[in-house]
Formats: structure tokens, sequence, C-alpha cells
DNA sequence: TGTACATCAGTGAACGCGCGTTCACTGATGTAC
DNA sequence: TGTACATCAGTGAACGCGCGTTCACTGATGTAC
């Protein structure tokens, strides 16, 4: 039964791609290996051919899922220049449509205290993928200094951060837009 | 073994005071009924004399350590007014010590990403802590319209939880640091 | 106030279940000659 | 280029373990008369 090199990898990439959509959907220990693997059309055995334990796949998914929000941010922000992409980019994250699709959404805020618990690579992985998202905010905020853009961006993440996790809490409609609104009025005023 | 009525209502009591302390300091899954009642001096199966659920004393947790919180923040405020209340409250909660004790931190910021997937009861008492929590900063921030301020209270209370998550999964100190000054100097001067 | 009985807090074993991980095995792929 | 052998991706059963919950039991407390 063994699979070619390019099969070989190609089995690897499905199951971080299936990881990275089941952890942000249902949490990381919500999230067995079996499930992963079954979702990903294999037996559960076989994992760990391709990791050594649960949680280096965690670290794995982390980081893919925090390169994919990047990549979708920087698409919001694409045609906007400065002011105007940091506001593309606001509205992109602090928006309904994120908050109900956690599986496609940040890791930041759909797994965050279950990160802030993780082991060092998953945190390394998760801090890595903040700085640059923190580089995407502050590169679009008119700022002489380089320091004050990112300074400026690490609270506007965190703001952003926050407002997500809330709106999923908050199970009342019309409170969790609120705190989307809120924030997102509050930013685009920076 | 019956106990009496206030043996009882003082065996209750202390369950759901480990369960704040243990949930808030490893997680929610991650913390068992064996092990809350072992830290209660209890065998594990009289937890159900006490509660239908694990799910229940979940949200009697939430509910009880949001409490808490509230009270650790008006009492940092006391005895400052308006503005300043606002800013010792900012100070006690985006510090380093509330990052390094979650145990007795805010619920919202050390559980937040397993609030988000709780059950209805848990979730109803997040968002009914989250609301006192905009109230107390919301009255001591100074504007007319009372609208106006319990927005930017939701703004400020989204960065402090935002900014204590992440603090919490970034291991570099510098780093971890960086993110507590940037987001508590960018409130301050709210 | 005293007695008889019902209640029920707490114990500790057991339930069924799912977890992460390991392992013997299969057979196609990769490699060395 | 062809052959012989080593490698290893994937399977499916099994490992030991801990989970939330249930249950029969004990004996002190609460209650009804």
């Amino acid at each position: 039964m063994r699979k070619s090199k390019a099969e070989t990898a190609e089995t690897r990439q499905r199951i971080v791609e299936v990881a990275v959509r089941e952890f942000r959907a249902n949490g990381i220990q919500a999230t067995g290996v079996a499930d992963l693997m079954s979702e990903a059309g294999l037996s559960h055995g076989g994992f760990y051919r391709h990791f050594d334990s649960k949680d280096q796949l965690v670290a794995e998914a982390c980081e893919a899922g925090l390169t994919a929000m990047i990549g979708e941010l920087e698409e919001a922000a694409k045609g906007s220049e400065g002011k105007d992409g940091f506001r593309a980019i606001v509205e992109a994250y602090v928006s309904s449509t994120h908050r109900d699709e956690p599986e496609h959404g940040c890791p930041l805020a759909g797994l965050g205290s279950e990160l802030a618990r993780a082991d060092e690579q998953a945190r390394a992985a998760a801090s890595h993928g903040f700085d640059e998202l923190v580089e995407v905010l502050a590169k679009r905020i008119g700022r002489r200094q380089r320091e004050a853009a990112r300074s400026e961006a690490v609270f506007a993440l965190s703001a952003m951060i926050g407002a997500i996790t809330m709106s999923r809490i908050i199970a009342d409609p019309d409170a969790s837009l609120s705190v989307l609104q809120d924030v997102r009025r509050h930013l685009e005023a920076i």
C-alpha cells in the first residue's frame, strides 16, 4: 500500500487542511485525530506516518490558518491605499461573516484561549502570525514613526480579536452585532 | 453520611469556587469533574447531588468568576473619579499580573474561545458579565450620551480581552509585555 | 419533647465511550546493483 | 533497463487511560406524628 512521494505529500497537506478547518470550527481539544483522519478519507492509524503527535499538527495548522488569514486580509485591502486599506481590513475582519464562519476565520480569535495553553510550537506559530497580522495593519497606518504604526496596529488587532471572540459568545443577534459595529466604528476612527 | 443544610450549601459553594479557579487556570475541557471534586476534598460521585451536569457548573462558575472580576475592577477604581477610574481599571486589567494569574483573572480572557462553543447557559452568563463590565467602564467615560460611553466601553473591553489573550499566547517576555503596554497606552489616550 | 421513618450528602465501584498512540501487517514504491 | 530487496503509506485492532455520568449503599439529618 506504499504511496508515491507526491501522493504522500498530498495526503499530508490534506490532513493539515482538514485540521485547520476542524480546529477552528470545533476547537483543538474537541477535535480528535481520528475525526481528522476520517474527514481526510483515511483511517486513524496512518496519522503517525505524517506527524509525531497531535501537538505537531496543531502547530502546523495554526501556522497554515494564520497564513491563509493574512492572505485574505491582504486581498480585502487590495485596491485600497493606506487608511482605506486599513478600513477594508477592519471591515472584513470585524464582520458578521467572519463571526459566523469560524472554520474559515482567524485562528487567534477562534482558538485564542486554547492557544494560550498550547505547547511551545503552537504558541510560536500563533505569535509569529500575530506579528505578521500586525505588520499587515501597520503598513496601512499613516504614521511617520514605524514603531508608532506598529503599536497602533497591535492595539487595533487586539480589539479585533476580542470583538470576534465576544460576538461569538453573545447569543443575542442584536447584542452580538452591536459589539462588531461598536468596535468597527472606533477602529475606523483611528 | 447525610450533611446538614448548612454544610450542603457550603460544599456546593466550595465546588463552585474550586471550579472558577481551575477552569480559568486549565481551561474548561481540560478540567475534569473528578479533578474538581478531589480539589474540593470530596470523591467524584457526589458531584451530581449538587449539579445536574458539568455544563451547569460551567455556567455557574462563569457567572461567579465574572462577578468577582467586576468586584476587583470596581475596587481598583475606588478613590479615582471618572477618567482616572477608567485608567485605573485599564491598568489593573491590562497588566502582567493579570496575564500571569489566569486562575484569578477574567473568564472572558481566560476561556474566551471555549465559551464561544459552550452551551446556552454558560454563554448567557458570559454575555451578562460582559454587559456588566461594559457598564463598569462606561460609567467612568465622560460622555454626554450614555450610548456613546457604552459603545466606547465595548471597544475598550474588546481590546482588553484581546490583549490579555494574546499576551498569554506570546512566550517571549518582551513581546508579550509590548502588547500589554501598547494596548494600555492607546486605551488611556481615549 | 421524643420516636419512627423518610430523605439525601457523600462514597467508591462501575458504566460506556472516546481519546492519543502503538503495532503487526500488506503491498506498492523507491533504490541499489 | 531489469531485477531483488528495502522502505514505508496506510489499515485496523489494540493499548492504557481518563472522561462524564450512574448506581447501590451508608448513616446522619430532617420531618411527621
